[in-house]
DNA sequence: ATATTACGAGACGAATAGTTCCGAAACTGA
DNA sequence: TCAGTTTCGGAACTATTCGTCTCGTAATAT
């Protein structure tokens, strides 16, 4: 490689200004010009490194997190704890608070992005929920497991109507109702 | 009220129109000019009866849908599949499955617009959800009913995850296991 | 040393939200 | 009948923002 390399604080400084901005203005208000102004870094670096508003956003939201598998709590209810308190908690930092429906709705005009966010993120996420899930079977806590996307649904998708629409109910105790309702969800063998 | 009337032709052609772009090239797609082409109508008589293009996205998303609750199946199974159905239907149309995660999204930032979306959409769903709970209960179905949130969420939760972010499984088998497993949470009784 | 790439800064064109004006049409009330 | 008010389609207009491009300068490889 030729050339002036490319200054690691300035990708730091992006993604971070990405963040804040994110925080402080949400998705929709988001400008690049912001961006690149609390940088303090000219567009061009921007554009030098991510082809789009989107990319960047998906970038700055997705690429941080790092979702580690947590490890085996030696009981069901302990793991779900852990999956859904992770799970919830990697959904309720300001950045990705504000980016995540964006992104969704991304997703529709864009199936490369949802294609990379399947892959980056989604896919350590349901190793976790497979993971745990195994782990009970093994345990003989669950006789009939449900499809993996099926119990990943059960603890996402209600995290996330949480976040977004009710947001009622205190954290605390949402989170642990619904461990011990997902936790029957997934025990409940079909007669 | 003096004055020439509006035409309730111009109404119904504008979220024709709406609707119609919305399917056709998403929310982040639909520019107001596009509608205001579509319908045959000029920019103006779209501003004089929304004012910003969220307003008529959501009116041209949310308003349309009536959900009737349903009527008592005779069993909370019954209930649940009737309720799951409705509410996996009532997202799958073209309009309501490009608009909704943009509206979601425009929530964060128009604290206004959630407001009316509880009131006009999600009062209404929880009032089914509600009802098919308390005839549960009054049947000796369920001992240990859930937050009506929280059951509204397990449902809609699980349905927003499938449509958006999953979309493995096929959609019958999905809704018949989501209507098992969520019998099951439903049921539960703490110990 | 020269070629190449990155840097901040900012100008630029295209697209779009929302406003405003036009002349014509429709309705109310006197 | 007619003056006043509001709507109509159409189009011009402003302001914002995305994404590109160009400038002069700095850093690196060969």
């Amino acid at each position: 490689m030729v050339g002036r390399p490319r200054d690691a604080r300035v990708d730091q400084a992006i993604l971070a200004a990405t963040r804040e901005v994110l925080a402080e203005q949400g998705y929709s208000r988001l400008t690049v010009d912001a961006v690149a102004a609390a940088a303090g870094v000219g567009k061009a670096a921007i554009y030098r490194r991510y082809a789009s508003k989107h990319e960047l956003v998906f970038a700055a939201a997705v690429h941080g997190v790092d979702l580690e598998p947590p490890p085996d709590g030696g009981s069901l209810t302990a793991d779900l704890t852990a999956l859904v308190w992770e799970i919830l908690d990697s959904l309720s930092t300001p950045t990705a608070r504000a980016a995540a429906p964006g992104l969704i709705s991304d997703f529709l005009s864009d199936p490369a992005l949802a294609d990379r966010f399947e892959e980056t993120f989604l896919a350590r996420e349901r190793a976790c929920v497979g993971a745990a899930l195994d782990r009970a079977v093994a345990r003989g806590e669950i006789e009939a497991p449900p499809e993996r996307d099926l119990a990943h649904s059960l603890i996402l998708g209600p995290v996330f109507a949480w976040l977004y629409i009710f947001r009622r109910q205190e954290r605390e105790s949402f989170a642990r109702d619904l461990v011990v309702r997902v936790e029957a969800a997934l025990r409940h063998t079909p007669s």
